[in-house]
This record gives C-alpha cells, sequence and structure tokens, in this order.
DNA sequence: GATGAATGAGCGTTCATTCAT
DNA sequence: TATGAATGAACGCTCATTCAT
C-alpha cells in the first residue's frame, strides 16, 4: 500500500531530523538515522538516493509544511500589520515548538555544497515571495511607503533567522515567544507602516 | 625568523579561507589547503594542531581584524545616525572585498561542531556587543527611544548576515555596496532614530 | 549463522599469524592481513575493534589452545618425568608444526606495548602456573627434592623458548623434535628427578 | 677531535637505551632521542644511517661492552662451576646495573625486521660461543659428562633471559642477584657437575 | 659540523553504499 | 520489500629523513 511506503518515508525523515539535530549532518551517520527510523540501514537507500538526499528531503518537506502552514494563517490577515504578526509569530511558534528541525534549518543546511544550496533554493526563495508579497500588498493599498523590497524582506527574514539562530544556540535563555512584540515594533518602525 | 614564520602562518590561514570557500571545511581537504599555500602537508601540523583549529584560526584572526576595523571606525562617529552607518557600510565593505572569507563566515561557521562554536562565539560576541553598544549609547543620549536592545542587535546583525549571505549565494547580482543607504533607512526608522 | 561469524573470525586470526610473521607487527598493515584473510578493509573492524586487538586476540586464542593441549596431555602423565616429557615434547611438537605462530609468539608478543603486554599476560602466567603446578607435584610426592619453584620455572620455560627462537630464527637446522630427549635429560637432571 | 666525536656518538647512544627503554622502538621518535642528547634531530643522521642503525649499535656497543666484561671475569675462574657461576652473576649483575638497556635487549630487540636480527646476530653467537665453550671446556677437563652442547646452552642462555624478562617485565618483584644461586644450582645439577 | 624547519610517503580507520539473501 | 554484512575509497595525521643556512 502506498500509505505505507509514505509512513516509512516520514519515519525515516524524523528519524534524521533527530539524528542530525543531535550530532550534526556530517558526524551523523546513515546507520543512526536508520536505527532511529527502526529500519535496516540499506532501507534508506529504497527511499533516498543518498544521504545528501535525506537532508534535502527534510528541508523540503518540513520546509514546505512551514511556508503552507504561514501562507494559510496569512490569508486570514486583513491589515500589512496582522501580516506581518502572522509571520513572525508563526516562524517563531513553529520553530520553537520543532526544536531538532529549527536546529537542522538554522545549522545544518548551511551548507557549502552547490547541490544542497540548489535544492534548498526552492522553499527558501518560496518563502522570500511571500514575504515580499505582504510588502508589496502594503505598499500597493497604502500602508507603507515605497521601499527597497528586496531589502526590507533581507531585513525581514534576517531578524526572524538571526533570532531563530540565537535562540537554537541557546545564546539566550529567552524563548522566541517573547521577542514576537518587540521584533514586530522593529518592523513596523523599519517599513513605516501607517497604523 | 619570527616573521617569516608569522608570514607562513598567515599563507596558510589565507589559504584555507581559500580553500573552504571552494569545497566547505568538510569537504575541503588538508592536502588541498597545503597545496593552495605552497607547503606540503605536514607543515600545516608545524603551524596548526589539527584541521578543526585552521577553521578556528581562521575566523578568530580574520574576524578579529574585521571587529577591530569597525571598532576604529565607530570612533570617529559623533552620532547614533554616523555609527549606524559606519557599521553597515564598514560590514558591507569588508565582506564584499573578501569574498572567500565571507563565504566561509556565512557558511561555514554555522558549525555545529561544539568546540568549532565555542571558539567562534567570542568573536562573535564582540561583535554583538559592540552593536549593542551603539544602540544603548543612542538611548542614552535621547537620540533612541527605550527599546529591546537584544531584539533590536538581532535585527541589525540578522539584517547584515542575510544581505551578506543574499551576495554570497548570489541569489541577487546586487552589490553590497548599493545595500548601505536602504538598510540604514529600515535601521532608523525601526529604532525611531531622532534626526 | 554463528558458525560464519566464527568462521570468518578464525580466517582474519589466520590471516593474521601469517601476515604478522612475515613482516612484523608494527611493519604489517591491515590491509595485508585484509588480503591473506580474503576479505576487505573494513571487514577486519566488524571483527576486532583495531590492530593491536587483532594481535592480542591472536595470542589468547591461539596460545590458549596450545595450552589447552598441553593440559589435557598432562593430565594423562603418571609420574613428574612423564610429565616433564609431555610438556617439552608438546611445546616443541606444537610450534613446529606452527611456525608462523611460533615466530609470533618469540617475536611479536616481546612488546614492550602496556595494553598489549596485558591482555597477553593471563595466558603466559597460565602456562607458568602449569610448570609450576608439575614441579610443584614432583616435590610433594618426594620426586623431585626441594628447590625454588619459580626459578625452576624461569628454566624450563626459558629453555623451551630459547630453543625454538633458535630454530625459529632458524639459527640450527635443527628440528626441534630433536631436542626433546636432550632438553628432558637437561630438566631431569637439573631438578634431580629421581627415577 | 675524534674524541669529540666519539663522546657524541657515545651520547645519543645513551639517549636511545632510555628512549627505547621508556617508549618503545617504534613509538620513540628520533626527535626525544634527540632531545635527550641534547642535540638537533638532523645531529642523529651524522652519527648513524637511519633510526633502525641506532638501534643496532645500541645493541652491538653495549652487548660488545657486556660480553668484553663476561670474558674478561671469566678468564679468572679455574674450574667449570667457577665459571659457570661468573656468567650467572656477572649477566644478572650487568642487567640489574643497566636497567634500562636490559628492556631493550629483552624487549626492543626481539625484532622480526631482518635487518635488525642480522645485525644483532654476531654479538648474540659471540655470546652462545663464550657459554659454548665453558661447556666445552668442563666436557673436556671431565667436569662434565659428554652432552649435547647445543641444547646446554640454549638452557643456560635461555634461563639466565627468562630470569631477566620477568625481572625486566617486574613479573617478580625479586631481585636477580638472589637468583644467582639457585640458578646455578639447577645449571649444576643439569650439566651433572662434578664437584 | 650542527641545526631544525620543512617535507611527503604511508597507514589505520570510518562510513556511505551495495547486494546476496 | 527489507535486511545488514561486507565493501573499499578516502583522508587526517605522524614522523623519519633531508637540506638550506
Amino acid at each position: 500500500m502506498d500509505t505505507q511506503r509514505e509512513g516509512k518515508f516520514q519515519q525515516i525523515l524524523d528519524a534524521a531530523i533527530e539524528a542530525i539535530a543531535e550530532s550534526g549532518f556530517h558526524q551523523c551517520q546513515v546507520s543512526k538515522i536508520a536505527r532511529l527510523a527502526g529500519v535496516a540501514d540499506g532501507t534508506i537507500y529504497l527511499y533516498f538516493k543518498n544521504k545528501e538526499e535525506v537532508l534535502i528531503r527534510v528541508f523540503q518537506e518540513r520546509m514546505g509544511d512551514f511556508i503552507a502552514n504561514i501562507r494559510r494563517e496569512l490569508s486570514l490577515g486583513k491589515t500589512t500589520g496582522a501580516r506581518l504578526r502572522t509571520i513572525v509569530r508563526t516562524h517563531f511558534s513553529y520553530m520553537e515548538q520543532n526544536r531538532s528541525l529549527a536546529i537542522v534549518t538554522q545549522l545544518e543546511l548551511r551548507q557549502p555544497n552547490p547541490r544542497v544550496r540548489i535544492a534548498i533554493n526552492a522553499p527558501i526563495l518560496d518563502y522570500f515571495s511571500l514575504i515580499e508579497e505582504v510588502i508589496q500588498q502594503g505598499i500597493d493599498c497604502g500602508e507603507i511607503p515605497k521601499t527597497d523590497i528586496r531589502v526590507a524582506r533581507q531585513m525581514i527574514f534576517g531578524s526572524l533567522d538571526e533570532a531563530t539562530t540565537d535562540w537554537v544556540m541557546a545564546r539566550s535563555p529567552r524563548t522566541l515567544e517573547s521577542e514576537v512584540e518587540p521584533m514586530l515594533a522593529l518592523f513596523e518602525g523599519a517599513l513605516r507602516l501607517k497604523k
């Protein structure tokens, strides 16, 4: 049955997230992923071309979820302010609830390996578009004065990303949740958002 | 002579930056660094304990330079606006002029390896303090209203970092230099900087 | 199947004996043992922790056999004379029939490496006890006058060992077998064995 | 001056004995010998072809001394009994007074390396002859009944060697000196020495 | 002669991947 | 489909040896 196949695929993906979060992509052996997934080493290769593809699929699948998630929430926001709040809140709460995934995205995916980079680009660009659309919409309906959209997006994504990295690295014991409001205030100021 | 030793040390460091930028820390063989530095493999080990230490020293030495550089420039800025401009301008121009180093900083240093992370933390935290000091000073002299300093720093560093990553990844053909003004405008808005 | 695993284990052990006898423990590469055993290099590590453990197990397994062998034969001997004959005869014939093992025992096991020495000590001490028991029995039943047992054991083992080394080193073309009677005569005289 | 050269040669030899005794021939780096000898690494190579030759010369020089020593003492012995006593006493006391050298001869020189073996053979054979001569003399003057000289020599050398190894390995806390008399008693019995 | 920085060959070990069962 | 024993390429590091000074 196809659901069985799908189930084992997700099993391996989850195991990979745990394993990679725990020891890092390069340090984590395929056999460890297999053990955590409760399958034999060889079985991994029935579902993935190689170890690298596991990493790529982890990102594509989970980041896809993440973005779909935000997109769904976003459709409910009526103002640019509400939409920005959705982005910040959802980004932080998703990461906070998926710490292992956060570790993988914040650390392990910063790979110079070109194949990984290319494969990861699509969902990332999708997230970028999503942010840029919100800004564009804000400009279009006059809530935000004209601004350099790319730079604004870099600021928004970069800030969220850095806060998440700080949290993952436990540089601060603070919850991400507690950063939602201050971060939003900064974004509103930066974008000169009209109330 | 000691200058000779120092020279070869720097030579290896430079070679390491090139090599790591090109293939990534894990993929890059010691023999590649040696080849680029024009020395034998074994020579590396006369200057560094092991491959990992090369990475750590790359960061400590070059990031140290970078921060010293900013600190020097900063002392000339009289207003918070000027100081922010110094940070943005220096960050971008330094990275733009040291592309390989930028690649290493943006990608390779997001190492989950705890020893590397600890060693790298000091200069990073130093940079963080530097940014936070500028914000604090701004607050103290009334140029900036009270704000969450940590979050503000995350925004500033995160934005600069993301813009640099975008540039490194060649996600946009834009120069970093061209982003100085728009980025600054965002920061000033975010911090509610008084003119 | 477990017999298969056991079989390959013995295969590697035998290959190791040949390889070490031929080039010495330090000179002999793991890849040579693997080649002789007809397995891949990595396979060695499925059966042994590392190269050193191969040496240790060679000794423990084969020396264990050797001593078990002597012990079995010894139980048949009714007089001290018969028991001494058993020791000399079995020692020489075992070595003569296992030349590679003899080389390893005579040369490679004189390892200064403390881990190897400790691991090797047990079977050696076992052999020593065995010899000492025979002497003690001889004293107890009046066949041998009181004597310093440790020194007597040193003489017996040392003589057998030296004869074996001479033979291994091919310092003499003589068979070990031909030395059984003269050696025994010396032992009987040394111990003042009563007929 | 040649004495200067000779002095440094001996210096290196002594350093080598210490170094090898401490860490074993294979584990002991040339640079360690150099450090102990108070010379530069390269200097070793002005006196010795390579590391292996250092080991060989250690043995040849010191074993030469040792044998010359015994030979000198032997010439004073009037009876076979006295001569045997000289051998045992000198062997044990020499080793006891040169523990590092004993370690090297008992452990490190048991090398399967053919070049080492060949080079070492000469002094060893010289020592063997010396022992055999004593036995032969004993037979010639009727103090010892006819016996297999080679086997008798194997017994004598093997016993002394094993006692020394036991002592070096600290398998027993006993001094070698205390073994002189019991060992001699065994030899006299073995050889049926007439009083 | 003496130095010691530089060399680079050499090897133990790991682990992603395969394939016979 | 699933297994996991076996594979063997790959690489960090050591250290005996050299040679410019």
